[in-house]
DNA sequence: ACATTCAGCACAATCGATATTGCATAACGC
DNA sequence: GCGTTATGCAATATCGATTGTGCTGAATGT
């Protein structure tokens, strides 16, 4: 009975119910009353669409309408705690719109960037979130020529509305408790603080070394440029840097600033080399949030970023309608560590 | 210049280069040779189409054609390490294939993951990945009328092709090591191995209990129902019932076997206000895997489930063309601690 | 009683692609 | 030189919805 026959269509329907396909077409989608079909013509094809299990195909919708019902939403990579939290966000304000989400990853790759941009206007999303692009401004001009609202989310884009994260105020929060925090060591190099992490070509790694740097020179009057070793977002390459580090200073530092988890991860290769009480006189911080990181052998600061603001800023953002290319921004949190200070630390919780 | 003109579409292009809209779709979509279309209409076209930016409404030719070329996934949620890195993997091998991804969180709520499969093959997806369904048989109800290809990750479906991850095997290889790992202490309670967290309801935690039922036994000779606490997935609970048994054991346990992240971010709320000292004599394992719960103040060990082979085992399925209702079991691997042991472990490594 | 209004619905065009069929002209065989 | 096959392309129907327009009969007005 319920074999594999196909979906039903609003033609089946018609049939079924004697009425005429726009008739039914109406019926299901709303448009009823304003197209002065009778209540008991509606309710009755209604009833029938529901036996016959009909559901539209969106696809013939959104060819007419020309809008799609899908909202695009392209981010680096999925498995990544900041960005999957977003993509959960993103699809929280999608649904209460009664839109479909579309998610797609690019890898940091710019073609890979432009082919997906590309591909998601083909199905005719209404508009896109774009986040941790290489290239914002080539991706505006495919939509612009499309004619897709689009927005940018932690990096901003010339020609679009952005909402970014306020990394000057986030690295200077955790440069500040990392400076108030650390050790006086005797020992003037090791007796610093040490930014590593990132890469300055990108616009947000680019902010926080700026907060950091200024931020040190407040506190301490100066700052050396061996403080700030920007060696990407590997973990592999942080391992290294890491271990170079402390090879030349002799142990870790009195403060170190970790920017991004990946590097964090690969800094944490390292660390579980060294005896516990190599952390008893370091102050370690790290820009973006793991809650596992939070756990550590050693107390670890961290920023976390404010995700679901970001995306729920870049919706209302469309609702209201605007299209002119602001900056909007979003103060990130700083999480206190939630492992126990020991040694000399304790009092300092 | 390039003002804000819609997207062109075939006729545009037909009209520019004076051949017929079929000839054009005919060199665009790479059927000319099929269609006798000369090469030096077909290369003019394309030069055309290049030139105005034509990239065809992917809509048009899914409701023309009946496939999408979309291929759907569900799952419970993005910001989960599991999840995330599946979505990873179904996004990359949907991209060897030409197709575009939709993923879908539903929350693990039954009403909304119907909708959701509803939702996606109203947009014709042409397949169907499942994960975290709460009733897979439902959803599959639906996708059989609507004749969508699916299968099922992680939790096997009666309808539908399953590809699980050996959730009793894993749980045995766990088991067995904390049980051969840990101390043998005087105290009988304290002295043997707990399990907490998960839900007995659940397909994959009810193979891991079992496993851990009948390793325990093999080893020890016997188990007691009150080793094994089955307290959901919510960390607040896994907090309170593991300080419960703590407090009623006098401490921790020997061996702990932490059944999933969450419930193990939820114990680490609890493990944070114990003296470091406190783990000396207890080993921990969690199923599932984060590298920084491999990071932690003391050692853990991990299982991690090979998401990508889940993945890809399912995709192979479908290229195979196979529907039959069978079960493909992925292996998963005990990811051993990279913290080092220390105090009276310290030889075990 | 006749013009006007309006409710209730059907008809047909349309969105942008694909796929089948058919119609020319050219090339070929004998 | 005439039928036959190939070649190159245009015409047209179609997918499943939405939407502007047109037609009918009943209600209303005067």
């Amino acid at each position: 009975m319920t074999g594999s026959r196909q979906k039903p269509t609003i033609y089946d329907i018609a049939k079924l119910s004697g009425a005429s396909p726009s008739t039914v077409s109406a019926a299901l989608n709303g448009t009823w009353k304003a197209r002065r079909i009778g209540e008991k013509t509606a309710k009755k094809i209604q009833k029938i669409a529901t036996q016959q299990g009909y559901s539209a195909n969106l696809q013939a919708r959104g060819l007419r309408k020309a809008r799609s019902g899908l909202v695009g939403m392209i981010l680096p990579v999925h498995d990544n705690r900041f960005f999957s939290s977003m993509s959960q966000s993103f699809e929280a304000h999608a649904r209460d719109r009664g839109l479909c989400p579309v998610i797609a990853s690019t890898l940091r790759d710019p073609q890979e960037e432009i082919r997906t941009v590309e591909t998601l206007i083909s199905y005719a999303v209404d508009s896109l979130f774009i986040t941790g692009a290489t290239n914002p401004d080539a991706l505006s001009e495919i939509c612009i020529a499309a004619n897709v609202p689009h927005i940018y989310i932690d990096l901003p884009g010339k020609l679009a509305p952005s909402v970014v994260s306020d990394n000057h105020l986030g690295a200077e929060l955790l440069s500040r408790k990392i400076l108030q925090t650390m050790p006086k060591l005797d020992d003037p190099l090791r007796g610093r603080a040490y930014f590593i992490g990132g890469d300055t070509d990108d616009y947000a790694s680019a902010r926080r070394v700026e907060a950091f740097r200024k931020t040190v020179t407040h506190e301490s009057g100066d700052i050396s440029g061996d403080q700030i070793i920007a060696c990407g977002y590997a973990p592999g390459q942080a391992t290294r840097e890491v271990k170079a580090l402390c090879d030349r200073l002799g142990g870790l530092p009195a403060g170190l600033f970790v920017n991004s988890l990946t590097a964090f991860e690969g800094a944490l290769s390292y660390f579980v080399t060294l005896p516990p009480q190599a952390f008893d006189d370091c102050v370690i911080g790290c820009y973006d949030y793991d809650p596992f990181g939070a756990f550590l052998q050693f107390p670890v600061h961290m920023v976390r970023q404010n995700s679901d603001k970001l995306i729920a800023r870049a919706y209302e953002y469309f609702d209201a309608g605007t299209t002119k290319a602001d900056l909007i921004m979003v103060e990130p949190d700083l999480i206190p560590p939630r492992t126990i200070y020991k040694g000399r630390f304790a009092e300092l919780g």
